[in-house]
DNA sequence: CAATAAATACGAAGCCCTTCGTACAAATTT
DNA sequence: AAATTTGTACGAAGGGCTTCGTATTTATTG
């Protein structure tokens, strides 16, 4: 179950914006990613294409355009992450990566309570 | 800072072994990593000698063979890794990865009072 | 001494990912 | 109608990682 399908960094980086947007052309998701980083945009496009070559998302053609929409949850790609960093860094201690995670962050007071609440709820849930 | 060196997957799986056993000979790296997956002598070293050039690890030569050494910090890499997670897969929320990962991950008691135990530590030193 | 064993070194193949250049198609503008 | 614009498709180059085969060296053993 562990080696779920994981997308490439920057697939991971199209994936966000299709997760923010719904279902977007290859052009406003180039418009997106271009802000952050020089690409061209067959190369967008190329990347998008595979996407959907491997299931990440599909696509719909409405005029002379594809609209692309991901196929994958946000929260399963999540969770594959984690369970590899779990396993790859943290030697299987999901606690481990918490506990270090939050020692490298300064939270702040909301979040902190947040947190509590959350836990607070796991104990529950526990019984 | 957030783009450090990261190793790779078959990397990490030697960092653990030396991390682990301290200072140690390519056999024995190639015996433990043998014991999980399919692979050959030469394909270790060569790993090995790949994660010298980058800094990775140092090594000596004693009598025939070379003793390995980490370079590198586990945490240092832990860290490495949780950075890239959070930015890449999180948004920059380092609580939602905490969140989520106690959420898919059934604590134990004792881990959940180390975890609270942690928290309080926490609050205190923000004031 | 010859053969075997134990190590290292090196190079090349195969695969995946990224990146573009180029080609092609359809619509719009001049 | 020709030229430009807007899109998609495709292929190939380049880089990195993994993997191994082969060569080489040195020591050990028969």
């Amino acid at each position: 179950m562990n080696q779920r399908i994981k997308p490439t960094e920057s697939e991971l980086e199209i994936l966000q914006i299709l997760w923010q947007e719904g279902t977007t052309s290859v052009k406003c998701v180039h418009e997106k990613v271009a802000l952050k980083r020089d690409i061209g945009y067959t190369t967008t496009l190329k990347i998008m294409q595979i996407m959907t070559e491997k299931g990440f998302c599909t696509r719909v053609l409405e005029g002379k355009s594809h609209y692309y929409t991901a196929l994958v949850k946000e929260e399963d790609i999540q969770n594959g992450f984690i369970d590899t960093i779990v396993n790859q860094v943290f030697q299987g201690s999901a606690m481990d990566l918490v506990i270090q995670t939050l020692g490298n962050y300064k939270a702040s007071n909301t979040e902190i309570s947040e947190l509590k609440q959350f836990i607070e709820l796991m104990e529950k849930n526990q019984k």
